[in-house]
DNA sequence: AATTGTGAATTGATTCACAGCT
DNA sequence: AGCTGTGAATCAATTCACAATT
């Protein structure tokens, strides 16, 4: 198997994709697939569904398609899908709280441990504990967290984020509309809402 | 000026970084910058930088750099951002009133001009006006509306796109966890919540 | 007969290297 | 002297074409 560095990100992209599709065929009883059915489903090309497939070894039979339950837990475990990941989320403001609200999470594996801010205020309906910054690093490492969810204001990112990586987290969903700065070792995926409309914007007529 | 067409998605994306790059310098009263400069801020190599403007003509001054209000005043033309651009919003659960309590839009052009959700219910301290979809056809033909943020629950999110489409809706900022399918000229760009943290989940350790 | 897995070809994006301005 | 703009070179991702397998 090859190291995860030289697997493209954005194969591991579609692999949540693929993931996808294929809990949706369980849940429909199918238990066998082609390539070209999955794709489809998927919105790529067969080839390049095999692959991105093809780095994690042989998961097919030819002739046949690939095994539905089997695909699925293989994905799983490339992904570290198939246990619990803990995740804390930082700046409970307007997006922070929806995304507490948003119960998604969970059933993809991640659970949201604990929500944090400069001036925590106790959320109706919601079972996440909202705790200080100042607790931030010893909930860290006492739970063994390595993910957060960063939706403070631009001008608290870069700090917040600097003491995140101080405290152990090694990987970040940004919702701040900034570029952060980190170390090698820490990973981080931004989603800026005002870009991707920006982005739109220009393709439309 | 080359067409929209071949100028590569990722180029434009990468605008909109730099563009938040220029406000920030403009607020300090700085008025020149080099290409090497910027996309220190940007997080890009400065060759790139260089390259993704002059698919718009020559905007630098050799020797100097680029004038910071010149380059902006360009760059927000090319990304439609310098008229105000009505959007709507559809599906106000969790995520969609949080976007709707996000001022942000407003700041880079965005408007959101009407909320829509089969249940429509009045929300406290906001000023958009949440419709019943049955109203939205109209809506968007008489405001010229071309952009919808859905914020639907995957299994409306096909059906509801469909309608959209049909009532002239161009491009999609879609945050379903669904592939949407749609016409050759709608433009869709999709957030994931779940597959953004998978992807970091595969990345750490 | 069907469908995977994969080397080779192609297409696309990034980076280099330097000529051309100011 | 400094910095942009860009053709050429490199690197990466996608798609093709087909051999291998069931």
């Amino acid at each position: 198997m090859p190291t995860k560095i030289d697997i493209p990100r954005k194969s591991i992209y579609r692999l949540s994709i693929y993931q996808r599709c294929l809990h949706r065929l369980r849940e429909n009883q199918v238990d066998t697939v082609s390539s070209a059915a999955l794709a489809k489903a998927a919105g790529v090309k067969s080839t390049q569904l095999r692959k991105d497939l093809a780095y994690f070894g042989q998961l097919g039979t030819r002739g046949l398609g690939y095994n539905v339950d089997a695909l699925s837990t293989t994905i799983g475990d490339v992904l570290g899908q198939n246990k619990l990941q803990p995740v804390i989320l930082v700046g409970v403001g307007n997006l922070g709280s929806a995304l507490l609200h948003y119960g998604g999470f969970r059933k993809e594996g991640f659970e949201i441990a604990a929500a944090f801010d400069l001036n925590p205020r106790k959320l109706p309906n919601i079972k996440v504990p909202v705790l200080n910054m100042s607790e931030a690093a010893a909930f860290i490492s006492r739970h063994h967290v390595k993910m957060a969810i960063l939706t403070v204001p631009a001008n608290n990112a870069q700090s917040a984020t600097n003491d995140l990586v101080q405290y152990g987290i090694q990987a970040i969903l940004n919702f701040s509309p900034t570029v952060l700065d980190v170390p090698e070792h820490v990973v981080v995926n931004s989603v800026d809402l005002a870009v991707e409309l920006e982005n739109l914007s220009y393709f439309i007529r």
